[in-house]
RNA sequence: GCCCCGGUAGCUCAGGGGACAGAGCAGCGGUCUUCUAAACCGCGGGUCGCAGGUUCGAAUCCUGCCCGGGGCGCCA
C-alpha cells in the first residue's frame, strides 16, 4: 500500500482511466476534481470531472463518466465506482483499504511525505515595538505566523522565524530621549525599568512631542482670550522643544553616542525580556534569537537607496526618493527616502525582503502582518520584485505573501479596547483566561490534584485564546469573548483538548487494567485494523484527511483549515467513543483495532494541536 | 474620489463552480451504576446584502449598486 494519501491516489487512478477512455480527446491538464462527498451515501469520494469534459467534447456527461468508470482500476481501494446523477463517480472504499491507508499512515510522521524540494520559509511574526507592551494586535501576529511557521515545520519545510522589532526611528529617540531626562532628574533608575513604566513614558513622550498646531492657528483666527491663546503658544512652543530634543536623540543615536546608546540598549533589553517572557507563555518559539530589531538595518538603508537610485530603479520625486510602481499595477509609488534624508519603514522593509532572501535564504516570504498594512505590503513586495531584492540563487523571485489578519473586536463590535480606550495588555488577557479556564477545570474536574489543575488551566485558557484566534479566516476581524471561546461546549480549544484527553484516558486504562503498552499499538507489530462499524470508518476516513489538510492549510496559510479539521476529527472520535466500546469491545480482535485507532486519533490529535501552538493534556 | 477586505440561520462562524447550503451557540426533546457528560443523539430554524449577467449547474465567477470596516508619498 503506497503511503501517499488517498486523495492523490484516486487523482492518479483517475487520470489513467480518463486518459484510456478519451485518448487523444482529452484536453491537457483535465483535472479528475476529486473531492471528499459531502454526503455519505454517496460514497466516501467523488469526481466531478465528467460534467466540464461533457461540455469540452459535446457528448453526454453520463456516458462521459460511465467511459471512465470501465477503465478505472480500483478494485484493490474501492468498492465498483457508480455513476450518479448529472454524471458524478462515487467511490467507496473497501473497508480492508482503509486499514491498510490506516497502517501505513500509522508511523511518526502520519503519512507525511517530506517534500521534493523543500522551501525555506522565512515567517515574520510578532513584531513588537520598543518601550510598548504586547496587546491584542500582537496577539494575532503571534499565534498566527508560529501557527503558521508550525505548520510548514511538519510538512518538512526549513523555517526561519523573524520577530521585526521596531527599536529605531523618530518615536523611539523620544522616549528614550524622555527616560533620558527622568534618569538626569533622578525621577527615573535604569536598573528598576519596567516595561509597564515604559509603556507610559512612550505615551507621555508622543503626548509631549505633540504639538497642537492647529488648535493655535484656530485660537488666533477666532481669537480666543488671551490666556487660551497664552495657553496653546506655550504647548506649542514646549512641544517643539520636546521634538527638537528627541531629534537630537535621534541623530545621537545613529551616530553612535555611547551615553545615549546605554539607555536606549536598556530600553530594549526591557521591552524584550517582557515580550519574549509573554511569547513562551503564549506557547509561541519566538526568542531573542529570532529578534531583529529595525536598528539592525540602518547601515543598510543609504545603500539600498543609492543603489537603487543608481540602477534606475528608484528616483527623486519632489525631493523625496520614491520607487514608482504603476507598471506594477499599483498607482501609489513606494516613498523610500524622506525630502529631510530621512529612510521609512518601506525601506527597512526592502532591505528585510534582501537579507530573508539573499543572506538566509528565504525562498517563501510570509508576513502574518495586521490587514491594514496590505498596501504597504503590495507596494514594498513589488519594490522588492522590481529592485532585484527577491531574487533568489536559482533566480526565481521567491514568493511573498502578507498573511493578513483582521482586526479583534470587543462584543460590542468596536475594536477590542478597556473600558477607558486603552489598549488591553496581552498579558492580562492570558491571566483571565487562565483564571476563568481554572474555575471551570476545579468545578468539572474537583479530583485533579491542585499542583495539575493550575498547569491544566494555563493550558486550557491559553489553548483556549489561542483556538479562538486561529479558528477563523484569518482576515476577517473576529469578536473576542471570553464565554464563548472558554465554552463548555462548542467548538473551542478546550473541546479539542478534551477529545484527547478521552483517547489518552482509554490508553491509560488499556495500559493500565490490560496491559497494553502504548508502544505496541503502533509499528510494524501493531494489531491489525478491522473497520465494521459506520462510526470506525467516518473516524478512518477523518484521520485520512490529515496531510492533504496540512498540506492545503500550509499552502494557502490559513490555519483555520486546521482547526476545523480538528473538529471534525474530535466530533468522529465522539461518535466512535459513543457507539464503539473499545475496552469492553465484543472480540480480543475488534479490542486491538479499535485500540489501535484510538492511538491513531491520539496521535493525530496531539500532532494536529502542536502544529497549532496548542498544549495536548493527559486529564483536564 | 480611488483602492483593498467583509456581508451566509436569532448569535458566532465554515463552505468560495457541482448533488437537498453546514457547524457551534442559543431554543425544544432525549441519553450518565461512564472508556472523563467539557460528551453524544434528535427536532425546529436560511430571499447565502440587492439587481443583472456568464454556465448544463452560481452562496461560489463577472458587472453595477447598497451597507460595514480599512487604506491611499515625506508616521511606523
Amino acid at each position: 500500500m503506497p503511503t501517499r494519501d488517498v486523495e492523490s491516489i484516486l487523482v492518479e487512478r483517475f487520470r489513467h482511466a480518463m486518459r484510456a477512455a478519451l485518448g487523444d480527446a482529452l484536453p491537457v491538464g483535465a483535472d479528475p476534481l476529486i473531492a471528499a462527498s459531502r454526503n455519505p451515501s454517496f460514497g466516501d469520494f467523488q469526481s466531478n470531472a465528467a460534467m466540464p469534459l461533457a461540455k469540452a467534447l459535446g457528448r453526454p456527461p453520463r456516458q462521459i463518466a460511465q467511459s471512465i468508470v470501465d477503465r478505472l482500476e480500483l478494485d484493490d481501494l474501492a468498492e465498483p465506482p457508480t455513476v450518479a446523477g448529472p454524471g458524478f463517480i462515487n467511490v467507496r472504499l473497501k473497508a480492508e483499504a482503509l486499514a491498510g491507508l490506516l497502517a501505513a499512515m500509522d508511523e511518526p510522521g502520519l503519512g507525511v511525505e517530506p517534500p521534493a524540494e523543500p522551501d525555506t520559509v522565512v515567517v515574520d511574526l510578532c513584531g513588537v515595538n520598543l518601550a510598548k507592551q504586547m496587546h491584542v494586535g500582537h496577539l494575532r501576529a503571534t499565534v498566527i505566523g508560529d501557527a503558521l511557521a508550525r505548520l510548514f515545520e511538519r510538512l518538512g519545510h526549513r523555517v526561519v522565524r523573524q520577530n521585526h522589532f521596531g527599536d529605531w526611528g523618530l518615536p523611539i529617540a523620544m522616549v528614550t530621549a524622555y527616560v533620558r531626562r527622568l534618569v538626569d532628574r533622578g525621577e527615573a533608575d535604569l536598573e528598576r525599568l519596567t516595561l509597564d513604566d515604559l509603556d507610559r513614558y512612550y505615551r507621555a513622550a508622543q503626548a509631549e512631542c505633540d504639538a497642537d498646531r492647529p488648535g493655535l492657528e484656530a485660537a488666533r483666527r477666532f481669537g480666543l482670550g488671551p490666556k487660551a491663546l497664552a495657553e496653546l503658544e506655550a504647548q506649542v512652543a514646549g512641544a517643539e522643544e520636546r521634538l527638537a530634543d528627541a531629534k537630537r536623540a535621534l541623530v545621537a543615536l545613529q551616530s553612535g553616542d555611547e551615553s545615549i546608546l546605554t539607555i536606549w540598549r536598556r530600553i530594549a533589553d526591557v521591552t524584550l525580556t517582557e515580550c519574549l517572557a509573554t511569547c513562551a507563555r503564549l506557547g509561541a518559539n519566538v526568542t531573542a534569537e529570532h529578534t531583529a530589531g529595525e536598528s539592525t538595518y540602518r547601515d543598510e538603508l543609504p545603500e539600498i537607496v543609492e543603489d537603487l537610485l543608481a540602477r534606475g530603479v528608484a528616483r527623486e520625486s519632489r525631493g523625496a526618493v520614491i520607487i514608482d510602481l504603476t507598471d506594477m499595477g499599483i498607482a501609489e509609488p513606494l516613498l523610500i527616502r524622506k525630502s529631510d534624508g530621512g529612510f521609512l519603514y518601506a525601506t527597512t522593509d526592502l532591505a528585510g525582503i534582501r537579507r530573508r532572501v539573499r543572506d538566509m535564504g528565504g525562498t517563501r516570504l510570509v508576513y502574518a502582518v495586521d490587514a491594514r498594512q496590505s498596501l504597504h505590503f503590495r507596494q514594498v513586495f513589488a519594490g522588492a520584485i522590481k529592485a532585484g531584492y527577491a531574487q533568489t540563487a536559482a533566480g526565481a523571485d521567491a514568493r511573498l505573501e502578507h498573511a493578513a489578519f483582521g482586526t479583534v473586536l470587543g462584543e460590542d463590535g468596536r475594536p477590542f479596547k478597556t473600558r477607558s480606550g486603552e489598549n488591553v495588555r496581552l498579558s492580562d488577557l492570558l491571566d483571565e483566561a487562565v483564571r476563568r479556564a481554572g474555575d471551570a477545570v476545579a468545578q468539572k474536574n474537583p479530583d485533579l490534584p491542585e499542583g495539575e489543575r493550575a498547569a491544566v488551566a494555563e493550558a486550557v485558557g491559553i489553548g483556549a485564546v489561542k483556538f479562538a484566534d486561529l479558528a477563523t479566516d484569518r482576515i476577517k476581524d473576529y469578536v473576542f469573548s471570553f464565554d464563548r471561546m472558554l465554552a463548555f461546549e462548542g467548538d473551542t480549544g478546550p473541546y479539542l483538548q478534551y477529545a484527547l484527553v478521552r483517547v489518552r484516558s482509554i490508553l491509560r486504562k488499556a495500559q493500565e487494567e490490560l496491559g497494553v503498552e502504548p508502544a505496541s499499538l503502533t509499528g510494524p507489530d501493531a494489531p491489525p485494523i478491522v473497520i465494521t462499524e459506520p462510526d470506525e470508518r467516518a473516524l478512518a476516513l477523518a484521520l485520512l484527511r490529515f496531510g492533504s489538510t496540512l498540506a492545503g492549510a500550509a499552502e494557502s496559510l490559513q490555519p483555520h483549515r486546521l482547526c476545523a479539521y480538528l473538529l471534525s476529527l474530535a466530533s468522529a472520535f465522539s461518535g466512535f467513543f459513543q457507539t464503539c466500546p473499545v475496552l469492553r469491545a465484543p472480540d480480543e480482535a475488534a479490542r486491538r483495532s479499535r485500540l489501535r485507532l484510538t492511538a491513531l486519533t491520539g496521535a493525530v490529535l496531539t500532532a494536529g494541536l502542536e502544529t497549532l501552538g496548542v498544549t495536548p493534556l493527559d486529564r483536564m
